[in-house]
DNA sequence: TTGAAAGCGCTAACAA
DNA sequence: TTGTTAGCGCTTTCAA
């Protein structure tokens, strides 16, 4: 910077001033655009070290998802970079695996790499880790899921109204027994999809024994076949299931496949999220549409609103904004009238 | 850290050598003990961006990418963080839609954030931006697709060997009239596969008459489903399909069904790269295994050996090493004996 | 084995 | 509007 500033012939300060959007306002319009020209000229780029330890910001956000491999979170991390990039910021990812011991480790890795803020996807209903980065005052977004702790702003699909959309769906097709395989109830998430699925079923006229449910241990294939298989056991009546995500359906679609039924013939099966591909499956499945690359957005835009509050020092207190994202039910071929009706 | 020193009662030089693993032997070990204990007291995490600054180096890697959200990708990404966290590195990632201004802009931002190097996975034949940064000395481990300069480091599953599987695998069946949609020509990949594909073709008495090839513009479902149709338009007589990638490969199927075939009694299609859920298709797709997660440790492991070399200065000089990692065919439904068998 | 001191490249308070 | 100056937190050379 030394060197843009002698070919600007101006001191490095007045180099600094110009090449700074925030500052350039301070210097003279052509003094600026000689400096511009310089800098361009010998190709230079700020070195952000330097920038990070004098300002004690780094522009750089630290994203926690569970598993980059699980389909849903890359549209989530684009759709979080494609808001941070054009503000200069960058992401820095951290699979936890569900694992609580290795997020801390790499929550703390992250910290230590001066990261202004997070945008977490890993959050289960106690997340004492959250809960204390919150106490210390560290900058933190939910995305997906939240803690039973609303201390922090938060970006979802609205699940009360998919999982409606999708029980609605299965009325309207005629079935009367419709169950649930949800996710873990130590998620958010799992909680809400299930409740909701309670609720819808209460308004179409179904009773709590008509619309069971089972727990699926964890958003996974495995779990969910195991689920389903369990469900099935105990509630062979059942014509359609709502599963608590699409890979819990997948899971579901295995165990109905590997039981001699088919879907939807004998059973309806809908999803959740609409993840890629879902409509390539042996039946293309019917699922609630998640806009995920706008939750990764909409996300990073909480952030960076609350990094920007924090730097005008004046700031109103930060209420925990919500922000619930629209979805979108999807019918494909896995749904269809339940059997009593087509025979 | 000057708390940390003062509370071990030493100079905060001395704290900074105890600290630091690579002069921790420098130090006396019950003060470096006591440092330690100090630091871990304190909760003291170093400012990396301090360290940065005096080092000049970040520990941070740049990871260029054509789009997270292509299957392909998401384990190569993990595999590329499970070999850099445990040196203490991180990845940054850049998304550049095959977009050559995009891929630049990225990069030179990522040069700004002072990486240590860069893993590419966008690599065409010719990439003048490698070239330039090459010549620049920018340490680069270029990841499945390289550049026709063979100036990099590169690692990659042995495409050659999986084409031959996929060819001898048809031939086996019964197929005579073998076609290929390939990947774009502009790509190692694409070029590779292909080449390997006639040379198997011709090696099992196939003539190339009775084993065309179409170029698939993109590794897209789109261009795949386009590039099908030409091809059967021409070679109605073809009764397997080996795809440049699953991608492209679905893109077939699509195609193949839009005309009113079957896969696999009336057509047989083969893929690469076994993505994740190209087990759930319909289909389950035959196709060849690669080990994405290997390749992205893999080549995380070559660049961190290239930036070792680079602290010892009198290191030898580095040759581009190639990595070659083994594949394997995966045969699922969507492969048969060919129409005239079966008849 | 430890301490003193300088400096990495930038920004911001203050002075002119 | 620009220049002067100090210092962010660490590492490393040199001296003791």
């Amino acid at each position: 910077m030394s060197d843009v500033a002698a070919l600007a012939g101006v001191h490095t300060a007045t180099a600094s001033r110009a090449l700074n959007p925030s500052t350039s306002g301070l210097v003279n319009a052509a003094t600026a655009r000689r400096v511009r020209q310089a800098a361009e000229q010998l190709g230079f780029t700020p070195n952000s070290a330097a920038r990070s330890l004098r300002t004690n910001r780094s522009f750089t956000v630290g994203v926690l998802l569970p598993d980059l491999t699980n389909p849903l979170f890359p549209p989530v991390v684009r759709g979080i970079e494609e808001a941070l990039s054009p503000r200069g910021y960058t992401a820095l990812l951290a699979n936890t695996d569900n694992d609580e011991a290795k997020e801390r480790t790499r929550f703390d890795a992250l910290r230590g790499r001066q990261v202004d803020g997070f945008i977490v996807a890993t959050a289960q209903r106690e997340h004492p880790l959250l809960d204390q980065a919150h106490e210390a005052g560290v900058p933190i977004v939910l995305v997906n899921r939240r803690t039973d702790t609303r201390l922090f702003p938060w970006v979802a699909g609205d699940d009360a109204t998919g999982m409606a959309l999708a029980v609605e769906h299965l009325v309207g097709l005629g079935h009367r027994f419709i169950a649930h395989v949800s996710g873990p109830q130590t998620m958010s998430t799992g909680v809400t999809r299930a409740q909701a699925f309670r609720a819808a079923a209460e308004s179409a006229g179904i009773g709590p024994e008509s619309a069971p449910a089972t727990i699926g241990e964890a958003y996974t294939v495995e779990a969910g076949e195991r689920a389903t298989h369990e469900l099935l056991d105990r509630h062979p009546e059942t014509t359609a299931i709502c599963a608590g995500n699409d890979l819990i359906a997948l899971g579901a679609l295995h165990a109905v496949k590997a039981r001699g039924l088919r879907c939807p013939e004998d059973l309806s099966l809908v999803g959740f999220n609409d993840m890629q591909f879902a409509d390539e499956f042996q039946p293309p499945l019917t699922t609630v549409h998640v806009p995920h690359l706008d939750l990764g957005a909409e996300a990073a835009r909480l952030l960076l609103e609350q990094l920007d509050r924090n730097e005008e020092k004046g700031a109103p207190a930060p209420m925990a904004k919500t922000v619930l994202l629209p979805v979108l039910l999807v019918v494909r071929a896995s749904t269809a009238a339940p059997p009593a009706q087509r025979a």
